[in-house]
DNA sequence: ATTGAGACTGAGACACAATCTCAATATAGC
DNA sequence: GCTATATTGAGATTGTGTCTCAGTCTCAAT
Protein backbone atom coordinates (compact mmCIF):
# COMPACT_ATOMS: atom_id res chain seq x y z
CA UNK A 1 0.00 0.00 0.00
CA UNK A 2 1.66 2.99 -1.38
CA UNK A 3 0.71 6.29 0.13
CA UNK A 4 -1.32 9.13 -1.79
CA UNK A 5 0.27 10.81 -5.03
CA UNK A 6 -0.68 14.22 -5.72
CA UNK A 7 -0.03 16.18 -8.71
CA UNK A 8 1.95 19.46 -7.61
CA UNK A 9 3.82 21.95 -10.62
CA UNK A 10 6.78 20.91 -9.34
CA UNK A 11 7.23 17.37 -10.03
CA UNK A 12 5.07 18.46 -13.50
CA UNK A 13 7.92 20.61 -14.30
CA UNK A 14 10.49 18.45 -13.82
CA UNK A 15 8.89 15.98 -15.76
CA UNK A 16 8.12 18.29 -18.70
CA UNK A 17 12.03 19.21 -18.58
CA UNK A 18 13.06 15.59 -18.85
CA UNK A 19 10.91 14.78 -21.52
CA UNK A 20 12.42 17.91 -23.84
CA UNK A 21 15.58 16.52 -23.57
CA UNK A 22 18.07 14.26 -25.76
CA UNK A 23 20.28 13.27 -23.02
CA UNK A 24 20.51 12.16 -19.40
CA UNK A 25 20.87 15.86 -17.29
CA UNK A 26 22.64 16.24 -13.71
CA UNK A 27 20.25 17.05 -10.61
CA UNK A 28 20.94 20.64 -10.88
CA UNK A 29 20.67 21.76 -14.74
CA UNK A 30 17.01 20.10 -13.68
CA UNK A 31 16.54 22.34 -11.32
CA UNK A 32 18.13 25.31 -13.52
CA UNK A 33 15.63 24.11 -16.14
CA UNK A 34 12.49 23.83 -14.12
CA UNK A 35 13.02 27.01 -12.00
CA UNK A 36 12.01 28.42 -15.51
CA UNK A 37 8.53 27.08 -15.49
CA UNK A 38 7.56 27.00 -11.47
CA UNK A 39 9.25 30.35 -10.04
CA UNK A 40 10.89 28.98 -7.10
CA UNK A 41 12.02 24.84 -6.58
CA UNK A 42 14.51 24.19 -4.30
CA UNK A 43 16.97 21.57 -4.96
CA UNK A 44 15.90 19.20 -2.19
CA UNK A 45 12.67 18.79 -4.03
CA UNK A 46 14.51 18.03 -7.73
CA UNK A 47 15.78 15.06 -5.62
CA UNK A 48 12.98 14.19 -3.83
CA UNK A 49 10.72 14.25 -7.10
CA UNK A 50 13.65 12.24 -8.85
CA UNK A 51 13.43 9.69 -6.54
CA UNK A 52 9.72 9.33 -6.84
CA UNK A 53 9.70 9.36 -10.66
CA UNK A 54 12.22 6.45 -10.73
CA UNK A 55 9.92 4.08 -8.06
CA UNK A 56 7.40 5.01 -10.67
CA UNK A 57 9.64 4.14 -13.70
CA UNK A 58 8.87 7.29 -15.33
CA UNK A 59 12.93 8.50 -15.04
CA UNK A 60 15.54 6.69 -14.77
CA UNK A 61 19.18 7.38 -13.64
CA UNK A 62 22.54 6.77 -16.02
CA UNK A 63 25.81 6.53 -13.74
CA UNK A 64 29.63 7.29 -15.38
CA UNK A 65 31.93 6.04 -12.69
CA UNK A 66 33.78 9.34 -11.34
CA UNK A 67 30.90 11.40 -12.42
CA UNK A 68 27.53 12.56 -10.81
CA UNK A 69 24.50 10.20 -11.82
CA UNK A 70 22.08 12.22 -14.20
CA UNK A 71 18.67 11.05 -14.93
CA UNK A 72 16.69 11.30 -18.07
CA UNK A 73 13.33 10.38 -18.66
CA UNK A 74 12.79 6.30 -19.09
CA UNK A 75 10.02 6.42 -21.87
CA UNK A 76 13.27 5.17 -24.42
CA UNK A 77 12.96 2.04 -23.02
CA UNK A 78 15.62 -0.48 -22.19
CA UNK A 79 18.74 0.45 -23.37
CA UNK A 80 22.65 1.17 -22.48
CA UNK A 81 24.88 3.92 -22.68
CA UNK A 82 28.19 4.84 -24.71
CA UNK A 83 30.56 7.27 -22.76
CA UNK A 84 33.10 8.90 -24.90
CA UNK A 85 36.84 8.93 -22.85
CA UNK A 86 37.50 12.18 -24.91
CA UNK A 87 34.63 14.58 -25.09
CA UNK A 88 33.07 12.32 -21.86
CA UNK A 89 29.71 12.41 -24.35
CA UNK A 90 27.36 10.20 -23.11
CA UNK A 91 25.29 8.33 -26.23
CA UNK A 92 22.37 6.02 -26.10
CA UNK A 93 22.79 2.29 -27.55
CA UNK A 94 19.71 0.59 -29.18
CA UNK A 95 20.83 -3.00 -29.03
CA UNK A 96 20.96 -5.21 -26.33
CA UNK A 97 23.23 -8.58 -26.38
CA UNK A 98 22.03 -12.37 -25.36
CA UNK A 99 23.80 -14.92 -22.29
CA UNK A 100 23.95 -12.68 -19.82
CA UNK A 101 22.67 -15.37 -17.49
CA UNK A 102 25.38 -17.36 -18.47
CA UNK A 103 27.77 -15.43 -16.50
CA UNK A 104 26.91 -15.82 -13.12
CA UNK A 105 27.02 -19.22 -11.27
CA UNK A 106 24.24 -21.43 -10.29
CA UNK A 107 21.76 -20.27 -7.58
CA UNK A 108 22.30 -16.56 -8.51
CA UNK A 109 19.13 -14.80 -9.87
CA UNK A 110 19.80 -12.58 -12.30
CA UNK A 111 16.84 -9.36 -12.44
CA UNK A 112 18.53 -6.31 -14.27
CA UNK A 113 21.71 -5.39 -15.62
CA UNK A 114 24.02 -2.78 -17.44
CA UNK A 115 26.39 -2.17 -19.72
CA UNK A 116 28.49 0.71 -20.48
CA UNK A 117 30.76 0.84 -23.31
CA UNK A 118 33.76 3.49 -23.25
CA UNK A 119 35.96 4.60 -26.30
CA UNK A 120 36.29 7.27 -29.08
CA UNK A 121 32.88 8.45 -30.23
CA UNK A 122 32.66 9.58 -34.29
CA UNK A 123 33.47 13.03 -34.03
CA UNK A 124 36.76 12.34 -31.37
CA UNK A 125 38.09 9.10 -33.05
CA UNK B 1 57.42 13.57 -15.87
CA UNK B 2 55.76 11.76 -12.98
CA UNK B 3 57.09 12.16 -9.54
CA UNK B 4 59.06 9.77 -7.86
CA UNK B 5 57.05 6.86 -6.11
CA UNK B 6 58.25 5.78 -2.54
CA UNK B 7 57.68 1.99 -1.04
CA UNK B 8 55.62 2.62 2.26
CA UNK B 9 54.44 0.32 4.58
CA UNK B 10 50.77 1.47 4.16
CA UNK B 11 51.43 1.14 0.36
CA UNK B 12 52.03 -2.51 0.78
CA UNK B 13 50.09 -3.24 3.74
CA UNK B 14 46.84 -1.75 1.47
CA UNK B 15 48.23 -3.83 -1.87
CA UNK B 16 48.37 -6.72 0.64
CA UNK B 17 44.60 -6.43 1.51
CA UNK B 18 43.73 -6.35 -1.90
CA UNK B 19 45.47 -8.87 -2.85
CA UNK B 20 43.95 -11.49 -0.23
CA UNK B 21 40.03 -10.25 -1.61
CA UNK B 22 37.25 -12.45 -3.89
CA UNK B 23 35.56 -9.41 -4.43
CA UNK B 24 35.91 -5.39 -4.51
CA UNK B 25 36.43 -3.18 -0.76
CA UNK B 26 34.91 -0.13 0.32
CA UNK B 27 37.72 2.33 1.43
CA UNK B 28 36.61 1.98 5.45
CA UNK B 29 36.95 -1.97 5.08
CA UNK B 30 40.67 -1.62 3.37
CA UNK B 31 41.39 0.83 6.12
CA UNK B 32 39.95 -1.55 8.64
CA UNK B 33 42.01 -4.53 7.39
CA UNK B 34 45.05 -2.49 6.85
CA UNK B 35 45.10 -1.64 10.64
CA UNK B 36 45.89 -5.00 11.23
CA UNK B 37 48.75 -5.03 9.16
CA UNK B 38 49.86 -1.08 10.33
CA UNK B 39 49.31 -0.24 13.30
CA UNK B 40 47.43 3.44 12.63
CA UNK B 41 46.82 4.20 8.69
CA UNK B 42 44.29 6.93 7.97
CA UNK B 43 41.43 7.19 5.68
CA UNK B 44 42.92 10.13 3.75
CA UNK B 45 46.01 7.77 3.00
CA UNK B 46 44.41 4.74 2.00
CA UNK B 47 42.03 7.25 -0.59
CA UNK B 48 45.45 8.90 -1.36
CA UNK B 49 46.78 5.22 -1.88
CA UNK B 50 43.95 3.98 -3.77
CA UNK B 51 44.58 7.14 -6.23
CA UNK B 52 48.00 6.33 -6.89
CA UNK B 53 47.42 2.31 -7.40
CA UNK B 54 44.64 3.00 -9.97
CA UNK B 55 47.19 5.24 -11.77
CA UNK B 56 49.62 3.21 -11.74
CA UNK B 57 47.16 0.30 -12.80
CA UNK B 58 47.54 -1.50 -9.48
CA UNK B 59 44.02 -1.09 -8.31
CA UNK B 60 40.83 -0.36 -10.35
CA UNK B 61 37.30 0.51 -8.88
CA UNK B 62 33.99 -1.41 -9.13
CA UNK B 63 31.13 1.52 -9.16
CA UNK B 64 27.49 0.23 -8.24
CA UNK B 65 24.92 3.00 -8.87
CA UNK B 66 23.72 4.59 -5.65
CA UNK B 67 26.68 3.41 -3.97
CA UNK B 68 30.30 4.53 -3.38
CA UNK B 69 33.26 3.05 -5.51
CA UNK B 70 35.07 -0.30 -4.53
CA UNK B 71 38.48 -0.93 -4.93
CA UNK B 72 40.38 -4.49 -6.12
CA UNK B 73 43.39 -5.67 -7.55
CA UNK B 74 43.86 -5.18 -10.78
CA UNK B 75 45.53 -8.58 -11.41
CA UNK B 76 42.42 -10.61 -11.70
CA UNK B 77 42.48 -10.00 -15.19
CA UNK B 78 39.14 -8.64 -17.43
CA UNK B 79 36.00 -9.55 -15.19
CA UNK B 80 32.58 -8.04 -14.46
CA UNK B 81 30.19 -8.02 -11.17
CA UNK B 82 27.27 -8.85 -9.87
CA UNK B 83 25.47 -6.95 -7.44
CA UNK B 84 23.15 -8.08 -4.46
CA UNK B 85 19.96 -6.17 -4.45
CA UNK B 86 19.37 -7.47 -0.83
CA UNK B 87 22.81 -8.13 1.00
CA UNK B 88 24.44 -5.52 -1.51
CA UNK B 89 27.40 -7.21 -1.60
CA UNK B 90 29.58 -7.83 -4.99
CA UNK B 91 30.92 -10.72 -6.22
CA UNK B 92 33.32 -11.16 -9.12
CA UNK B 93 32.15 -12.89 -12.75
CA UNK B 94 34.69 -15.11 -14.61
CA UNK B 95 33.39 -14.92 -17.93
CA UNK B 96 32.37 -11.92 -20.33
CA UNK B 97 30.18 -12.12 -23.58
CA UNK B 98 30.28 -11.64 -26.97
CA UNK B 99 29.50 -8.75 -29.40
CA UNK B 100 29.62 -6.02 -27.41
CA UNK B 101 31.20 -4.15 -31.00
CA UNK B 102 27.37 -5.02 -32.18
CA UNK B 103 25.94 -2.39 -30.00
CA UNK B 104 27.88 0.63 -31.26
CA UNK B 105 26.98 2.91 -34.50
CA UNK B 106 30.10 2.72 -37.16
CA UNK B 107 32.32 5.26 -36.32
CA UNK B 108 32.75 4.96 -32.44
CA UNK B 109 35.53 2.63 -31.08
CA UNK B 110 34.74 0.33 -28.15
CA UNK B 111 38.01 0.64 -25.80
CA UNK B 112 36.38 -0.56 -23.14
CA UNK B 113 32.78 -2.25 -21.54
CA UNK B 114 31.62 -2.91 -17.97
CA UNK B 115 28.85 -4.99 -16.99
CA UNK B 116 26.90 -5.13 -14.19
CA UNK B 117 24.35 -7.74 -13.12
CA UNK B 118 21.99 -7.26 -10.25
CA UNK B 119 19.51 -9.27 -8.85
CA UNK B 120 19.60 -12.16 -5.87
CA UNK B 121 22.75 -14.07 -4.82
CA UNK B 122 22.71 -17.52 -3.80
CA UNK B 123 22.24 -16.46 0.15
CA UNK B 124 19.71 -14.45 -0.47
CA UNK B 125 17.40 -15.77 -3.35
C1' DA C 1 76.22 4.38 8.64
C1' DT C 2 74.94 9.17 8.15
C1' DT C 3 72.84 12.83 5.87
C1' DG C 4 69.41 15.68 3.50
C1' DA C 5 65.83 16.53 -0.04
C1' DG C 6 61.47 15.74 -0.54
C1' DA C 7 57.76 12.08 -0.80
C1' DC C 8 54.63 10.42 2.51
C1' DT C 9 51.74 10.37 6.70
C1' DG C 10 47.79 11.32 10.09
C1' DA C 11 44.52 14.50 12.06
C1' DG C 12 41.47 17.75 11.46
C1' DA C 13 39.47 21.33 8.52
C1' DC C 14 37.11 21.75 4.48
C1' DA C 15 34.09 21.06 0.11
C1' DC C 16 30.38 19.06 -2.09
C1' DA C 17 26.36 16.13 -3.11
C1' DA C 18 22.47 14.28 -1.17
C1' DT C 19 19.21 13.58 2.69
C1' DC C 20 16.51 14.92 6.74
C1' DT C 21 13.65 18.10 9.64
C1' DC C 22 9.84 20.84 10.20
C1' DA C 23 6.79 24.76 9.82
C1' DA C 24 4.28 26.57 6.01
C1' DT C 25 1.73 25.66 1.78
C1' DA C 26 -0.94 23.41 -1.83
C1' DT C 27 -3.89 19.58 -3.27
C1' DA C 28 -7.98 16.41 -3.46
C1' DG C 29 -12.18 14.94 -1.69
C1' DC C 30 -16.08 16.43 0.57
C1' DG D 1 -15.21 26.76 1.02
C1' DC D 2 -13.33 23.51 4.38
C1' DT D 3 -10.44 19.83 6.18
C1' DA D 4 -6.94 16.24 6.22
C1' DT D 5 -2.65 15.45 4.71
C1' DA D 6 0.87 15.10 0.91
C1' DT D 7 4.23 18.21 -0.55
C1' DT D 8 7.29 22.08 -0.37
C1' DG D 9 11.52 25.15 0.64
C1' DA D 10 15.24 26.54 3.64
C1' DG D 11 18.49 25.25 6.51
C1' DA D 12 20.65 21.67 9.32
C1' DT D 13 22.74 17.40 8.89
C1' DT D 14 25.05 13.41 6.98
C1' DG D 15 28.43 11.00 4.22
C1' DT D 16 32.14 10.76 0.96
C1' DG D 17 36.21 12.45 -0.46
C1' DT D 18 39.94 16.20 -0.67
C1' DC D 19 43.16 19.62 1.22
C1' DT D 20 46.48 21.50 4.55
C1' DC D 21 50.44 21.21 7.12
C1' DA D 22 53.67 19.98 10.63
C1' DG D 23 56.07 15.94 11.53
C1' DT D 24 57.97 11.36 9.74
C1' DC D 25 60.02 8.14 6.70
C1' DT D 26 62.52 6.68 2.39
C1' DC D 27 66.41 6.39 -0.40
C1' DA D 28 70.32 8.01 -3.13
C1' DA D 29 74.48 10.24 -2.26
C1' DT D 30 78.12 10.48 0.62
Amino acid sequence: MSIERRTTKQKEAIKAVLSHQDGPLLPDEIQALALKIVPSIGIATVYRTLKILQDDNLVCSVEIPGQAPRYESSDRGHHHHFHCQKCHSVFDLEKCVEGLKNLVPSGFRVIDHEITLHGLCKACD
